[in-house]
DNA sequence: AGCACGCCGACT
DNA sequence: GTCGGCGTGCTC
């Protein structure tokens, strides 16, 4: 920056720079501003910038771009500060949030808001302050007994400043607001915004012994002092055991955790502290990473991949020697995870960084305990359990270069990476790498490939039931495909038996087949009790969480529904109240029905919390344990259930969709499907597949480590012709049904697919809305395109009513582009008419 | 997303 | 007559 006293360059030197910037708002354009010419230097693309943006606000945002060209039909303000010297965003980011705005229809700070940690995006709080003319004896109005208490509170010392809920909690009432407009109107106080930086390193309290005792005479001498003292005495030797100072001072002065010192049953805190005060112990502050660096790494583990692996191994290798994406194709139980170590080692040492996508449920302690025990502290983590301190502590190292192996669920994509040589996606079919609801609505997998595009890495795709759309870029002979066909440790595959519950079923009175009564054919408890006796262990899939999904009067038919949603509540035991499932929304579990005064409520149905009521009622020796979102909500319940089976202090484990997914028992000889039906029976083109893959999935979680196991369906309809790709495990049957499936109705992967869903809080206005936007696409796209406006089978979710419409397009890139600006050009005309002012519109491309 | 501006009902 | 409801349009 240039002293103010020195003269300006000549005009015609002076460059005057503009910088376009994305603020933190779902704002399609992005705005640009003035750099002050002073600062024309620390411009940063990538870098935080401070900026008012309308009357009110300031907003911290990005820089996108750096130009000289003025913008013609406004007067650019000036960007008011930069916050950041280096940038928190790199150019490889820039571009490929810019790609997935652009793929996906959303805008940039969409992209951006989901991208970073919240504690990277800065807020700007208001604050007041004494205002400097003010002077408390000369001021002309009276004050009243609140604010005479803001002003005490503000006149503690000189330019104290208070936050809004700070005001709150000296008056002790939260309408505070009244008080300090009276307070600025009488000229007592002012209002300025600041702008707080939210990541707080985290800090321990150490001690260490104060500098003059560090010698055998003067720890002599304070032994002696201390003699009568034995609390302290205790707290001393323990310091000293500890620290060893004498050795070496170095280490005294690096100290130890007050904690250490504190936290031991029979040393005194209060002692600790006396020694503090009394001199004898220093405490200080030392900022910490969350992410410990090890002072000794563990031994690598050395493991050998077996044959089959090695030569999977050296087949990927090969692939990518022509191709930058190759598709791991392995049975559950082959051993994929020690290939990907493998290859990770490989890319590691050629230098470049290694990103490893996980679905959000399979990121177990599992998988991460294996690839610490490989990577050390070169690994970070990236995780929705996460906090956002911690997050940014991850973001950081990878910018700094400390970690240099991500493992991280979709969101990771997001992470400067600047120099990948690899992205392994494991379980690639995974309908978790797709973000569902506030955009940007991308697919992780998608967003991954593309990202490897632009750095130059190499993709490695795996699963055991591979998706459709990639199994045939793998056949088409764009993408390298190597299969693995062998369990490691030669354990076979699992006999898979189809019961049918119909047959178990007695008719009802009037002849009429009844809704099944029993959750458990005999068959399938006979199972489980046979293998609870050898002491083995059983999963149990129930696609459904709670006791009971509906219930209903015996007398009248009422059944209770969502107050906001086209859903029945389900009812929670353990919580005894009615719960929705799609908004949360819980009411007490009325005695009697409100409609009739019947006491004859029912429950109907099974959820996972039945499922596991009645096991215990049944088999009184099994321990049961259930995994569900109403079991893992907390930060370490997942793995505590996780490891509570795998240490077998419980052997039979009840549970949703989170069962079928990447967990690695050893001892799990049975796998049960409750109700294999619900999977099926779903409105939606890649029913099938989803069926398929939960199918192989939940059963590859039986017999592991050389013993066979054994998979039990329980359906109503055992014809159905999916079970028969599922028992003979033939994935290129499955695939190869499933193709032609897709390419007679044109489907991916013969189309893409966006879905447009408008919502509205009346449903006519839906309903309107999505006519009239459909006859603006089929103009532009042609009638054949545009499927719909169709209401989808829960037509009102949190007081919106939904209208559904999917568009169908070729594959070919121009089109499906040009198709994309048409969509979007359709999608404004709509929402600038009048007519359709209460609805909102939402744009999934590829939904899954 | 906010927030200001603006045009119609229930209060002093 | 005003205060305030929230519809709509703009923010560099």
């Amino acid at each position: 920056m240039l002293p103010d006293s020195e003269p300006t360059p000549a005009a015609a030197d002076r460059v005057t720079l503009f910088a376009d910037v994305v603020l933190p708002l779902p704002l399609p354009k992005l705005y640009t501003y003035r750099v002050p010419y002073e600062l024309n230097d620390q411009v940063v693309v990538g870098g935080r910038v401070l900026v008012q943006f309308g009357a009110k606000k300031t907003l911290s945002c990005i820089v996108a771009a750096v130009h000289e060209t003025a913008p013609k039909d406004y007067q650019a303000k000036y960007i008011l500060e930069f916050i950041d010297d280096a940038p928190v965003v790199t150019q490889p980011q820039l571009k490929l949030f810019r790609w997935i705005a652009e793929y996906y229809l959303c805008t940039l700070g969409e992209v951006i808001n989901a991208a970073l940690p919240s504690a990277l995006k800065l807020s700007s709080e208001s604050r007041v302050q004494l205002h400097p003319a003010y002077k408390r004896d000369e001021h002309p109005y009276p004050l009243s007994e609140q604010e005479e208490k803001i002003v005490d509170a503000l006149s503690t010392e000189e330019g104290k400043a208070l936050t809004f809920s700070e005001v709150g909690e000296v008056l002790g009432i939260s309408s505070f607001h009244k008080v300090i407009k009276s307070l600025m109107q009488k000229d007592v106080i002012f209002l300025f915004e600041h702008i707080a930086d939210k990541f707080t390193p985290k800090v321990v309290k150490k001690v260490r012994l104060a500098h003059h005792f560090v010698s055998e005479a003067a720890l002599e001498s304070l032994f002696e002092q201390l003699a009568a003292k034995a609390k302290q005495l205790d707290v001393l030797m323990r310091y000293i055991q500890r620290v060893p100072v004498y050795q070496n001072e170095h280490l005294n002065h690096r100290g130890l955790e007050k904690a250490a010192l504190t936290s031991s049953p029979h040393l005194s805190p209060s002692a600790v502290n006396t020694l503090i005060k009394n001199g004898v112990l220093e405490q200080f502050d030392q900022i910490v990473s969350r992410f410990p660096m090890d002072d000794d790494p563990k031994q690598q583990m050395p493991f050998a991949l077996s044959e089959g692996q090695l030569t999977a191994r050296n087949e990927v290798l090969d692939h990518f020697q022509q191709k930058d994406i190759v598709l791991l194709h392995g049975v559950t139980g082959s051993g994929k995870t020690e290939i990907y170590i493998d290859l990770i080692k490989n890319a590691l040492e050629g230098g470049g960084q290694v990103l490893y996508l996980l679905p959000e449920i399979a990121l177990t302690a599992q998988i991460v305990t294996r690839l610490m025990r490989v990577f050390g502290t070169r690994l970070g983590v990236y995780h929705s359990k996460f906090s956002d301190n911690e997050r940014v502590e991850v973001w950081n190292g990878v910018l700094s270069g400390r970690f240099q192996v991500v493992v991280g669920v979709r969101s990771a994509v997001f992470l400067p990476f600047d120099n990948l040589s690899l992205i392994v996606v494991d379980e690639e079919h995974e309908s978790s790498y797709k973000q569902y609801d506030p955009a940007p609505r991308y697919n992780a997998r998608e967003v991954a490939l593309m990202m490897g595009t632009f750095q130059g890495a190499k993709i490695l795709l795996g699963s055991a039931t591979p998706s459709v759309e990639t199994y045939y870029q793998c056949r088409a002979g764009r993408w390298g495909l190597v299969t693995l066909t062998k369990r490691f440790g030669e354990a076979g595959l699992p006999d898979i038996e189809l019961i049918d519950t119909r047959r178990n079923q007695s008719p009802g009175a009037n002849g009429q087949p009844k809704r099944p009564t029993h959750n458990f054919t005999p068959e399938l408890t006979a199972a489980i009790e046979g293998r609870l006796e050898q002491k083995e262990q059983v999963i149990l899939f129930q696609n459904r969480r709670g006791y009971s999904p509906f219930i209903t009067c015996l007398d009248c038919g009422w059944i209770p529904k969502c107050k906001s949603c086209a859903v029945s509540l389900s009812y929670h035991k353990h919580a005894h109240e009615l719960r929705c499932h799609y908004c949360g929304h819980h009411d007490q579990m009325p005695r009697e029905c409100p409609a009739c005064g019947s006491m004859a409520l029912r429950m109907m149905g099974f959820g996972t919390e039945r499922i596991e009521d009645d096991l215990k009622i049944m088999l009184p020796q099994a321990m049961v344990q259930r995994m569900d979102l109403d079991t893992t909500r907390a930060k370490n319940a997942y793995q505590q259930i996780i490891s509570d089976f795998e240490q077998q202090r419980t052997n039979v484990l009840v549970g949703t969709q989170m069962v079928t997914k990447g967990l690695d028992f050893g001892n799990v000889s049975l796998v049960g499907i409750i109700n294999a039906d619900s999977i099926i029976h779903y409105p939606d083109f890649r029913a099938h597949e989803r069926a398929y893959q939960m199918f192989v999935q939940v059963s590859g979680r039986a017999g592991r480590k050389g013993k066979k196991g054994k998979v039990i369906i329980q359906t109503g309809d055992p014809q159905q012709p999916i079970f028969d790709k599922v028992m003979r495990n033939d994935y290129v049957q499955f695939y190869e049904y499933e193709l032609e499936q897709r390419r007679e109705h044109l489907y991916p992967p013969f189309a893409r697919v966006i879905k447009i869903t408008v919502k509205h809080v009346e449903e006519r206005g839906a309903q309107e809305t999505a006519i009239s936007l459909v006859q603006e696409l089929v103009e532009r796209l042609g009638r054949e395109a545009v499927l719909g406006p169709e209401a989808p089978y829960i037509f009102r979710i949190r007081n919106f009513y939904l209208q559904e419409i999917t568009i169908k397009l070729s594959r070919e890139h121009t089109v499906l582009k040009h198709a994309k600006a048409q969509i979007l050009e359709s999608i404004n005309l709509i929402k600038a008419a009048k007519d359709f002012k209460g609805a909102r519109i939402a744009v999934d491309v590829d939904p899954m």
